[in-house]
RNA sequence: GGGUGAUUAGCUCAGUUGGCUAGAGCAUCUCGUUUACACCGAGAGGGUCGGGGGUUCGAGUCCCUCAUCACCCACCA
């Protein structure tokens, strides 16, 4: 019974946790429901700080998992951490950097184990801001992708589809980031618009146009259009080329990749470094000549241009070239697109290495019918029908890095003979023998997207108790960045693994952006300081206001007004329980049998019942913006400003206390700290908590025709508190004529509308209210009311057109026959409504002109 | 080149299957010390729902089209 009297969050939220988790309240248990509900969190980058678009994840996955505890469901909320493989390494770097120093220093064993060591520095950082925003997470469970069961997982997979042949190893071209020396999938490459000067050069008998002259040193073909007539003598044939390092020959070939319009229509085959070259060069059996190394310099091939890199290469070579007399002209206003190293900008070179690859069409194809049978809801759907077209262009997975940070590839080579590889998880070993051969680890490791496409399973330690109980996972709650690389994955190694989709739903959420509507990113400074708004406003506040206003699958701009917003929801919330737990003081006994008494009381019963059914249904549908917003209005409007004021008159402390704490449950998963420290000052079960208390289901009854009478006094309410205002009057009389319903309610509305009094029989001499069925005045001397003459024409007006509008809808046959017959009938009785409000205001206008 | 989403009040955004006079927060204006709350209360102003066409009794919502913005995929020698 004490609530200090300014709501201040930062004094009590700290507490509040460590009440939950001492209690145990984030361990799944049954409560009354024998169901289950099951998150298992995206796991963030352990490299990195939490930022807002991370707790807004956290708030988006506890909201849902603490309604269903409340519900009594086991209710798990799995936390996890990220080693992120090439996205920690990338960071770790540009430490090293600092230092001048690079991670080529550093045997691979070295820099595993200082990042290791970096990483767990940050670790304990994000778990803090996870408490901070009141994640109800079970931390016995914590997971890290690097433990040893996600690593099994990884290895166990493997095996798997080693064995049944879908993984295979074959040089092919990756995409190659030579600063970080290492291959990387398609997706992770990023393209961008670039200006590159486009060289036209002689090329044997051709003229062609080209933006790489360096790679000349590996052509192994020219190429033409099969239809195109210019060249076709020369398809067949060997051509001799004059090059920059003396002459050489290439066959001309017809394939169908040339387009005929572009450049001269001829284009040199390099088949080690250009993809569709390399399709061409398998589909014509072309020698593959490599001219580039991975640290991105010019190898032997390219003569005396050996050890330059390919942009100084491409420069000298250019330049050689027009000396020769083989360069005819430039372009150099030629717009293309590059693909950049997604972390440090290094153009991505094609390059011919050996690797593991997935194939992925089968894994697919059991996804694709997944989802086109709607296996798994997505909030949005639309992301679905993406997801479905992503997969069925889907070529196939290199899953090899060649970095430290991550789980090694358990495969083995025999020293002796390069295609003898064996499977072996003995990964700490570098060489091993087996059968009297020596064989040597592939020194490099997994994509990181692979050991977390089991992420699902891996983290309930499939097969186990907890897979049986949990699994599928209710819900995957994530970002649409990585719905094509994670969520994907999830689901294809989730039935080819477990034989089941991996969750039932997924929930997309957008980003936030920053204020002005641009991205938010550390780089350009326009961040949200994100301790400084705890700070100020509350876990609570933050988590209302960052959910507030938002659709799933939309970006949106940060607001801080409606962080404001959350935060004046919170003391709003405290006040109503100050005043409420003054009013019934220490008769905890009256709230177990609440009576429902005045029409305000029947009134606002009602809305509770609505409210209720309300966030209930949103919460299932993963509305959350919806469910809030009706859950402000009802405490803040219908509660605090029409009944609290109301109840004043005739206090039912037995129902207050039943309305506060149903109101409090259904803002909990909200706003769990402000609710539950409320919930612990009024003591009202003893010790219990209210993040594990029920879900309400109101069972009290509400007679809707005294909430209608309450809302007929409210109406009467807004007109004498619309009239006050707009004249300026002050505590006037409201005369009416003989009715019960006023002489029952007089000190109500007199109260509410803060009236000086209200006095049965008066004569009519003032302003009559237009809008009650009851005959009533303000009553004020001529001159006032002539005043407000005015104001009456217009609202004379407004329902001068409102009953057209009614009566023109009702003349129109084609409505009255096709449209429901409940709307119908409800038209009809607002303009009969209409009509008679029109005539009382037409009334009192005539009044004023005698 | 292909795809998806967005365009609603000064600002940031809601608006579930079409159905009463389109909503919220913030901001603005007027009034108010009514002991739960000035992180408050009462009242008010502000929108031809991006443009144009169509379907329907009825369109912010469905269809077509145009414009602008954002993102994604493919990838150009």
């Amino acid at each position: 019974m004490n609530l200090s009297k300014t709501y201040e969050p930062g004094e009590y939220e700290s507490d509040i946790y460590d009440l939950w988790e001492k209690s145990g309240a984030f361990t799944p248990k049954n409560r009354g429901s024998d169901k289950t509900y099951s998150i298992v969190m995206p796991p963030p980058n352990a490299n990195a700080n939490m930022h807002i678009g991370y707790e807004f994840t956290a708030v988006l996955e506890d909201i849902p998992v603490r309604y269903h505890r409340m519900k009594g469901e086991a209710a798990l909320l799995l936390p996890g951490a990220d080693h992120a493989g090439f996205e920690t390494q990338a960071v770790y770097e540009k430490h090293l950097a600092k230092e001048g120093k690079s991670r080529f220093d550093f045997s691979r064993e070295e820099l595993y184990k200082d990042i290791w060591d970096f990483v767990a520095l940050n670790r304990d950082n994000f778990e803090a801001q996870l408490r901070t925003m009141g994640a109800s997470v079970d931390w016995s469970r914590f997971t890290f992708t690097l433990d040893k069961k996600i690593v099994d997982r990884a290895y166990k997979t493997f095996k798997k589809m080693w064995d049944e042949k879908l993984i295979y190893r074959g040089e092919r071209l990756v995409n190659y980031c030579t600063f970080h020396r290492t291959g990387f999938a398609d997706i992770e490459v990023e393209y961008s618009d670039a200006v590159s000067p486009l060289y036209y050069i002689k090329y044997g008998p051709f003229e062609l146009a080209t933006t790489r002259p360096e790679t000349k040193f590996g052509d192994t073909a020219v190429a033409v259009h099969p239809d195109d007539k210019r060249y076709s003598k020369w398809v067949g044939k060997t051509v001799t080329v004059e090059g920059v390092n003396g002459p050489f020959d290439v066959m001309v070939i017809a394939d169908e990749m040339v387009d005929m319009e572009f450049g001269t229509g001829v284009v040199k085959i390099t088949p080690a470094h250009s993809f569709d070259d390399w399709e061409v060069a398998k589909r014509h059996n072309l020698p593959v000549v490599r001219v580039i190394e991975h640290d991105g310099t010019m190898n032997e091939k390219a003569g005396k241009y050996r050890g330059m890199t390919v942009m100084e290469a491409r420069l000298a070579v250019a330049e050689a070239m027009k000396e020769k007399g083989l360069l005819i002209k430039v372009d150099e206003n030629y717009h293309n697109r590059v693909g950049k190293c997604y972390k440090c900008g290094t153009v991505i070179e094609p390059m011919l290495m050996q690797q593991w690859f997935v194939d992925m069409q089968p894994l697919a194809k059991r996804a694709i019918a997944a989802l086109q049978a709607k296996k798994i809801n997505f909030y949005p759907d639309s992301k679905r029908t993406q997801l479905i077209t992503y997969l069925e262009g889907l070529k196939d997975w290199n899953i090899s890095r060649q970095i430290a940070w991550g789980i090694p590839i358990p495969a083995f080579q025999n020293v002796d003979d390069s295609d003898d590889w064996i499977f072996e998880t003995n990964t700490d070993q570098e060489i091993i023998e087996k059968n009297g051969k020596t064989y040597h680890r592939d020194p490099d490791v997994f994509d990181t997207w692979f050991s977390s496409s089991s992420w699902p399973y891996a983290t309930l330690n499939y097969p186990s108790e907890d897979f049986d109980k949990f699994y599928p996972l209710s819900l995957m709650e994530t970002g649409g960045d990585i719905l094509y690389p994670w969520v994907s994955r999830m689901i294809m190694l989730g039935l080819y693994v477990t034989d089941d989709i991996p969750f039932k739903e997924v929930y997309i959420h957008g980003y936030i952006r920053a204020e002005d509507g641009t991205k938010m990113s550390k780089s350009i400074g326009n961040t949200v300081d994100n301790g400084a708004l705890l700070k100020e406003f509350g876990s609570d506040a933050v988590r209302m206001g960052i959910i507030a206003g938002r659709s799933p699958g939309e970006s949106a701009s940060f607001a801080p007004g409606k962080i404001q917003a959350a935060r004046n929801f919170c003391n709003k919330l405290w006040n109503v329980a100050r005043y409420i737990e003054d009013v019934i003081g220490d008769d905890f006994e009256a709230r177990k049998t609440p009576e429902v008494l005045s029409i305000a009381d029947h009134w606002m019963l009602t809305k509770l019942q609505q409210l209720t059914e309300r966030v209930t249904s949103d919460l299932d549908n993963y509305r959350f913006s919806e469910a809030y917003d009706s859950l402000y209005h009802t405490v803040w409007d219908d509660f605090a400003d029409w009944y609290l004021e109301a109840s004043k008159a005739t206090p039912n402390p037995g129902l207050l206390a039943y309305f506060l704490e149903n109101l409090l449950k259904l803002a909990h998963p909200f706003a769990p700290f402000v609710t539950e420290t409320i919930w612990q000052t009024l003591k009202w079960e003893g010790d219990s908590l209210l993040i594990t208390s029920s879900w309400p289901e109101i069972s009290l009854a509400a007679d809707p025709k005294k909430a209608r009478d309450f809302e007929t006094i409210q109406t009467m309410v807004v007109e004498c508190r619309t009239i006050i205002a707009n004249i300026g009057l002050s505590k006037p009389i409201l005369g009416y004529k003989g009715s019960e319903f006023l002489e029952m309610h007089a000190g109500l509305i007199m109260r509410l509308a803060r009236l000086g009094s209200v006095e049965k029989g008066l004569e009519a001499n003032g302003l009559r209210l237009t809008r009650a069925p009851f005959e009533a005045w303000i009553i004020v001397d001529a001159n006032t009311a002539q005043k407000y003459l005015s104001k009456l024409e217009e609202k004379q007006s407004a329902e001068a057109v409102s009953v057209e509008r009614l009566k023109g809808r009702l003349s129109n046959k084609a409505y009255v026959e096709s449209a429901p017959e409940k709307l119908v009938a409800e038209t009809r009785a607002q303009l009969e409504e209409s009509e008679a409000k029109l005539h009382q205001i037409t009334t009192e206008i005539d009044s004023f002109n005698l």
